[in-house]
DNA sequence: AGCACGCCGACT
DNA sequence: GTCGGCGTGCTC
């Protein structure tokens, strides 16, 4: 007997059997490949499941057994290094794995739609035209021209058409003749190109040849090099060795990453097939450019988290770009990291993975220090501009305007009036962030969160961030109704205000995730600022990542108190990331950038961390703190975290949960919890948190497993959910 | 997660 | 009498 196991799209963590269509013939079923689609009852639907092996017999009686209704495929969606990759995925990050081969498809495949056809639109001799003569409607010379091309090569792409000067209305009314159809036409394989690159410097070239070395092998390579060190070429460089080897580069950026700017850089220098996966694709763009890097068309892909699982024919090459950046990480589901899968990718294949950043996490410096990746280092800033000088300004008793000290404002309108650019970092959206009355110390709270509602100003609401409530700004306290309505703390909004109405001459730009609406807004917004008119740029963290302004010189973080005291042991490594990051903005092209931390505390550790050293330097410190308190990367975390409309139901479960692990325990692996969450109360719902940390990577790998089945098994009280999120980058 | 079944309140 | 509320249980 056969039986089919296959990956369903269900949250359910196994597989299910079935049996082999019944008018499948023996030949057939022998010729099944893993990684084919079949068309299955499961319940009471039919849904589209992956094969993942071929089984002579079930644990699950075979009277019990359903038949599968249709093979979709007969040859894998996905190669076998990616469909391996898909089951490490599973089996780490403990998630079904069917919904992680979901997460591998497009949503076209996911639906059963027929693989298409990879081509070229062409036109080709309908079964009336081929019987025409040569030389037919000699009466109108452009329809002729299109037959005679036709009669002579049988397929002709639309492009090629145009280029003869043949446009598609002369083809359209060709096409109402029946005398020619609509085909595609597979399209020949080629070579992608380089073109020359810039001039390299002693660093890069040795991360150039460094690296290429590798091609062919697995090795992590990291590549540190500050703003404007040049990474991006030594990229380019690193897929022009690729693409000439006939092999593709996979290239993932952080979400906002990928501005035009860079696209344009990777267009300009390859004479190459380049597809661009991110979220804002349309199901059928997204469909193709898959297809393209699947078919080895495409030469280059660039894409966000989710093109780890891009299928490549002839892999070569993977970069991570901005390798720290948080949102490689996906936060909800299937919680896996781009950046930590990406490396397992180069092992499946055999390549060489460069994670590229200014400011590294942790964990790939500590990687790096093991031996386990290469380091290359590019110090220099390229054309020469040099590091911009961090300045503390103390605003201890200094009165403040909307968030802005005198001092501030003053150096603002020096840089101004010298035709530079200011950007302005704060990290806090809306007018602010906390509404009070005065009278009677009423605080406007959200209904459904631990959390305080947000000031929007212009739209007269209050608005929670954590769940999608809001309201309709009260004119009078609801308790004694007082008109005495204060705010406490400053957003973005009211910082533009007092902005426009200080700085008349000049234009103000918020750059937040409320002023930036348009799929083209940020675009446009860059264009404008690019110009290199001076003006002020305000933001949040939307701003630090992603565009280039080359002409702001002074660069000012508003409140830098808000990143100095975070309950995330990460919180001071985000906030040198950041303000690194931020700090990499000021000052391009020769010209010293200098930026300003407004802070309360100028004496605070962190900030005297900023103002004397490097990142590296930073890093060097805290990692040190992680060794000594066993923290990744010295040690591994699993976060178990559950919530519930009431409040006890969901701690009892992980306290159920910690109980019945302790009672068998693991060695190297202790459980810390069920604790409330940061924001215990969110959209209505209670949060836990059990938090499981292991002394390293075999512990962890034994754990998981175990807190899932345990779990599992546990009685669910209704309305109970929980989850587990393997390496938690966030621990909320 | 869906999607059913099932068993109690207010509608024709 | 039945339409529908969502609690509970199952999916090879
Ligand atoms: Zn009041
Ligand atoms: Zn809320």
């Amino acid at each position: 007997m056969s039986v089919l196991r296959l990956a369903v799209p269900t949250p359910l963590r196994r597989l299910f059997d079935y049996l082999p269509p019944a008018e499948l013939s023996e030949q057939e079923l022998a010729g099944l490949k893993p990684g084919i689609r079949v068309r299955v009852p499961f319940g009471r639907r039919e849904l589209i499941a992956i094969l993942v092996d071929v089984a002579e017999q079930s644990t699950v009686p075979t009277e019990q057994l359903k038949a599968a209704l249709e093979i979709l495929d007969s040859e894998a969606l996905l190669p076998q290094s990616l469909q391996t990759l898909c089951h490490w995925s599973s089996d780490y990050y403990q998630h079904p794995i069917g919904e992680v081969f979901s997460a591998a498809l497009p949503k076209r495949l996911r639906k059963g739609l027929p693989v298409q056809e990879q081509g070229e639109a062409a036109w080709q001799l309908s079964d009336r035209g081929k019987g025409l003569p040569e030389g037919a409607l000699p009466r109108s010379p452009k329809q002729a021209a299109a037959l005679a091309l036709l009669q002579q090569q049988t397929q002709v792409s639309t492009a090629t058409m145009k280029a003869q000067g043949i446009s598609t209305a002369v083809l359209r009314s060709l096409r109402e003749k029946s005398l020619i159809e609509a085909c595609t036409m597979p399209i020949a394989p080629q070579a992608g190109i380089s073109r020359e690159g810039l001039p390299l410097n002693d660093d890069q070239r040795q991360a150039v040849e460094g690296i290429a070395a590798t091609l062919g092998e697995f090795q992590c390579h990291l590549l540190e090099g500050v703003t404007g060190s040049g990474k991006t070429e030594v990229y380019l460089q690193l897929i022009s060795h690729c693409l000439a080897q006939g092999l593709q580069a996979l290239v993932l950026v952080p979400e906002i990453g990928l501005s035009p700017q860079t696209l344009d850089r990777f267009r300009e220098r390859f004479d190459a097939h380049i597809v661009v996966l991110h979220s804002g694709l349309a199901e059928g763009q997204r469909y193709r450019a898959w297809e393209a890097a699947r078919s080895g068309a495409a030469h280059i892909v660039i894409g966000t988290r989710s093109a780890v699982f891009t299928p490549l024919a002839k892999p070569g090459l993977i970069v991570v770009d901005e390798e720290h950046d948080s949102s490689y990480k996906q936060q909800d589901g299937f919680r896996y990291s781009a950046r930590d899968l990406s490396i397992k990718r180069g092992q499946l294949h055999n390549c060489p993975v460069v994670l590229g950043s200014a400011t590294p996490a942790l964990e790939s410096l500590h990687n790096a220090q093991q031996g386990r990746y290469w380091h290359f280092q590019l110090p220099q800033r390229a054309g020469g501009a040099t590091l911009p000088q961090i300045q503390c300004l103390d605003i201890r008793r200094e009165p403040l305007q909307a968030g802005f000290s005198a001092t501030l404002l003053a150096r603002i309108a020096e840089v101004l009036q010298q035709g530079d650019q200011v950007l302005l970092f704060l990290n806090r959206r809306g007018y602010a962030p906390s509404l009070q009355c005065h009278d009677c110390g009423w605080v406007a709270e959200c209904q459904s969160c631990d959390a305080r509602l947000t000031l929007h100003l212009r739209q007269r609401q209050l608005r929670c961030h954590h769940c999608a409530a809001y309201r309709a700004l009260p004119n009078r306290c609801p308790d004694c109704h007082s008109s005495q309505l204060l705010t406490t703390g400053v957003g973005t909004e009211q910082a533009e205000r007092l902005l426009q109405q200080h700085f008349t001459q000049w234009p103000t730009y918020r750059v937040d995730s409320d002023s930036m609406r348009g799929r083209y807004a940020m675009e446009e917004l860059a264009a404008q600022v690019n110009l290199g008119e001076p003006c002020l740029l305000l933001g949040t963290q939307m701003l630090t990542k992603g565009h280039h302004f080359p002409k702001v010189s002074l660069v000012a973080v508003m409140d830098a108190d808000a990143l100095l005291f975070s309950a995330d042991f990460r919180g001071e490594e985000r906030m040198a990331q950041l303000l690194t990051q931020v700090a990499g903005r000021a000052g391009r092209a020769g010209r010293p950038g200098q930026v300003i931390l407004q802070t309360h505390h100028p004496d605070h550790p962190a900030v005297q961390a900023m103002l004397h050293q490097s990142y590296a330097e930073q890093a060097e410190r805290l990692l040190a703190q992680r060794k000594a308190n066993g923290l990744p990367p010295a040690g591994q975390l699993i976060m178990l975290r559950s919530d519930c409309v009431d409040a006890a139901t969901g701690e009892e479960f992980l306290l159920q949960l910690r109980r019945q692990f302790e009672a068998e325990p693991i060695s190297g692996c202790q459980l810390i919890g069920p604790l409330p969450s940061p924001m215990p109360r969110r959209q209505g719902r209670h949060r836990s948190q059990l938090m499981l940390s292991a002394t390293g990577r075999p512990a962890a790998l034994r754990a998981a497993p175990r807190l899932v089945a345990l779990a599992e098994a546990l009685p669910k009280a209704r309305g109970l959910n929980w989850t587990i999120d393997v390496d938690p980058s966030e621990l909320s």
